[in-house]
RNA sequence: GGCGGCGUAGCCAAGCGGUAAGGCAGAGGUCUGCAAAACCUUUAUACGGCGGUUCAAUCCCGCCCGCCGCCUCCA
């Protein structure tokens, strides 16, 4: 569908028309993670903003180059292995493992190219050298710094004055920068560290490089868009960008996005405050399968826009698991009403998935996407709910597709009815979410609809409770036996 | 100290110059043996405060108050 998608970026501030320099094709680069530690529900809103991205690139016909690093040679690393006394490959392993786990379970698309740091240690070496040559890096005591005031950029992207910056104001013991300013390109050996040789002597390379030295390498000089949270904006976006250029001599990127941060007690959730949650405990502590429970929590991210802080409470998580209810419960009906009319046939077009597609197109507006959604769902369940209804008010193949864009775009609205409504862990591989077994959860419905059938309505009642204790709720229908719903 | 963000109904959250989307919760109703679920109806003279610009401001400007973030590793 065609819709012109702009995007505010950090570099002018401001809401720009998206235009790749490429017809069709976006270059896109993203910050992965450093494979130090389980990821936490932070990392998971950031890589659902851009996974969103970049299904809303794929939506409209484009596509997409992705690019997302992995850092797996770092101080965190290194200390960690230490500290267990294994490998540092035997930590990066078990932290990338758990890091693709993680992205799965939250349903965020692969991207193209996922490379590691030490995958690319001869480009980051060549890239120094380069800097080295141009005079905008220099050797120091082993190490060698980017020399910042080289670069007549610098700060333009922070939007940050040299002079009021605070932080190089302080030089760790055992640094050597000409500048408090000045940022790592290359570490020197320290003993017992990993380190690589070079030509401007044996160590590691410093963070910021690797991502220059990837995007360069499978994009170009030129990234259409560079995104990550909001924390990487300064220093390390910016001391990417410096680097590159300098080296360059060209844009590095032309549009760069940051995503806001996810809270607890409107705190920022960040490891070193201690206040994280892990997207694998979510997930683990979740009553719901897998799948519903990644569409609540992409739901509930989704619900606020993508610059803005999210407060995690269970308040919000409450609401955006009935709301999503609601949702599944007009899907299921509706996909139940029009199974004889093959969705190959749906429009493509009309005022819905416009509006839908307007609002994503819009700097990444998921709360009016999803109030589509709502206002699609309030106009077609009056004639879904009365089967002898007349003319609904849209058209249900409309609503139909609408429900199939989300899916595509937003990954909700995706897991089976049967599984949303009645299913529960085990269905799923993981625990039960009941003490009851199904043969006792039965035997009791069996007898309650006995006593139903009896006029018992105590003791049919006195049945329902103890199964609802148990964390089963009896829905009765119509003619047929009661629906069995898990809570 | 520098840079930036936020403050909209009980809660969450869009809108950002033309008179307040949506969700959750609540209330009333339909249905039901009673429930639950579902459906229907309803819920902000009003957008932190005070000024200013304008025919018109929640949206622009100024000041103030209150939260939060970056400037050190951080999504």
């Amino acid at each position: 569908m065609a819709v012109t998608i702009s995007l505010y970026n950090s570099l002018s501030r401001q809401s720009e028309p998206f235009r790749p320099q490429e017809e069709g094709v976006v270059k896109m680069y993203v910050c992965g993670v450093t494979v130090y530690d389980d990821c936490h529900l932070g990392h998971a809103r950031s890589q659902m903003v851009f996974d969103t991205l970049h299904r809303l690139f794929l939506e409209t016909g484009l596509t997409v180059r992705y690019v997302r690093n992995i850092t797996d040679i770092d101080d965190k690393i290194i200390r960690k292995a230490a500290e267990a006394g294994v490998p540092i490959e035997e930590i990066t392993r078990t932290y990338i493992d758990s890091f693709s786990r993680d992205m799965a379970r939250l349903g965020i698309l692969p991207p193209l190219h996922e490379p590691r740091a030490t995958e690319f240690l001869s480009s980051m070496i060549a890239l120094i050298d380069r800097l080295l040559q141009l005079g905008a890096a220099y050797r120091a005591g082993g190490d060698v710094y980017f020399r910042v005031r080289s670069f007549d950029g610098y700060g333009a992207l922070s939007h940050q004055v040299l002079g009021e910056l605070r932080s190089g104001a302080r030089i760790e013991p055992g640094e050597a920068k000409e500048d408090p300013l000045d940022f790592v390109l290359w570490k020197g050996a320290k003993p017992g560290e990993p380190c690589y040789p070079a030509p401007f002597g044996s160590g590691r390379p410093g963070w910021h490089i690797e991502c220059s030295a990837m995007s360069l390498h499978y994009l170009g000089p030129t990234l259409d868009l560079h995104g990550g949270g909001m924390d990487l904006l300064f220093p390390h976006h910016e001391n990417e960008r410096a680097q590159s250029e300098a080296a360059t001599g060209k844009t590095f990127a032309r549009t760069w996005m940051h995503n806001g941060f996810v809270t607890t007690s409107q705190t920022k959730m960040s490891k070193s405050l201690g206040n994280t949650r892990r997207i694998r405990a979510f997930f683990e502590d979740s009553p719901f399968p897998e799948a519903v429970t990644r569409e609540w929590l992409r739901y509930f991210f989704l619900g606020t826009h993508y610059r803005g802080p999210v407060d995690f409470t269970d308040g919000g998580l409450a609401a955006a698991k009935n709301a999503l209810d609601g949702l599944h419960q007009c899907r299921a009906l509706l996909f139940e009403r029009l199974l004889s009319l093959p969705e190959e046939t749906d429009p493509r077009e009309g005022p819905l998935l416009q509006s839908f597609m307007e609002a994503l197109a819009s700097d990444l507006d998921t709360p009016v996407a999803l109030s589509v959604l709502h206002g699609a769902k309030s106009r077609i369940n009056p004639w879904l709910s009365s089967p002898t209804a007349g003319d609904p008010p849209v058209d249900p193949r409309e609503v139909r597709a609408l429900f199939r864009l989300a899916e595509r775009t937003l990954g909700i609205l995706s897991t089976p009815a049967s599984l949303w409504v009645g299913g529960d862990k085990s269905e799923n591989g993981g625990k039960a979410g009941s003490e009851l077994t199904p043969e006792e959860i039965e035997r009791l419905v069996l007898s309650r609809e006995e006593a139903r059938k009896a006029k018992d309505f105590k003791r049919a009642d006195a049945l329902r409770d103890e199964l609802r204790a148990a964390g089963i709720v009896l829905e009765d229908q119509p003619g047929g036996s009661p629906r069995i719903r898990r809570i």
